[in-house]
DNA sequence: TTAGACCCTCAACCTAGGTTGAGGGCAAGG
DNA sequence: CCTTGCCCTCAACCTAGGTTGAGGGTCTAA
């Protein structure tokens, strides 16, 4: 059983100092407790808990929303189910990204593979060259090379 | 062969209008041409670019960095390489963005379980109570209920 | 010929999420 | 006893990515 600095925390999660303070600041550490200095003193399970918010923002949560779970997390076992409705809720937001995000990654190898095709050249020409024609057709200036 | 004007292409991908002028006025859609009145007019090859831009987007690729691809895209075939370049690197990031997300997704199921299990409140109560324990331990306040 | 629905620009404003710097305190080692 | 390296607060500043509103033009249908 030991106690952190705000530094060791900091290398812990790759997190600037600073954005440990603004965390703080913003309500998402209120568990931390001060010496009597007034530094800021962690303990194992606040680890735990700021594991927990860094998963949080690692998914998009914003931060308000964080806070409000870890003012649920103090009031102890009556607010679970808040809680749990809180995370379910986010987590549909998370697996819509990854649909998201899986997609728009589909149409970024398809663009990467006509670039690495063997007429990759040829292949955008003649899209250069249909987007002229439409351009032209509509008495529309052209941005593209020609 | 048709046009479209630029509300057209706000609901085709529910982007606000002020959106769109806002990318057109970041660099993004030097490729649209005006009418005489001064009026967006958007091709079918523009909504081509814009669908590409919009997955980017959607792939947090920052404005800037498609800024320059669309510049890119818009010099010919010799950009090919560059293109390519950045595509990739966009690639290996959006990955590892994959990875953490599915990660951090993980850990949210991991305490929703624990939410939901039938002894979900005696599970919290003994966190509270090792908390507790700790803080006690080392003389430090505690701000979890108990 | 006027109302409604479009379109435009430009400048101001806004939110989220931090970062930076001034000004100052405590503690250990040389 | 002083320098170095931590820690603190508070206020200012910053970037990205938009949004909003004033002020004004065009076209169509009643």
């Amino acid at each position: 059983m030991s106690t952190y600095t705000i530094k060791d925390v900091a290398q812990q999660f790759q997190l600037p100092i600073s954005t440990i303070r603004y965390y703080d600041e913003k309500g998402l550490l209120p568990f931390v407790a001060r010496d009597v200095h007034g530094n800021r003193v962690f303990t194992d399970s606040d680890l735990n808990l700021i594991k927990t918010i860094v998963c949080l923002k690692t998914t998009g949560m914003p931060l308000k929303q964080i806070r409000q779970y870890i003012q649920l997390c103090l009031q102890g076992p009556t607010s679970i189910p808040q809680r749990q409705a809180l995370l379910a809720q986010h987590k549909a937001a998370v697996l819509q990204q990854q649909q998201a995000l899986a997609q728009a990654l589909q149409e970024i190898e398809v663009k990467l593979n006509r670039y690495s095709a063997p007429n990759a050249v040829g292949m955008i020409q003649a899209e250069l060259a249909y987007v002229a024609q439409e351009k032209a057709a509509l008495d529309l200036p052209n941005a593209f090379a020609h």
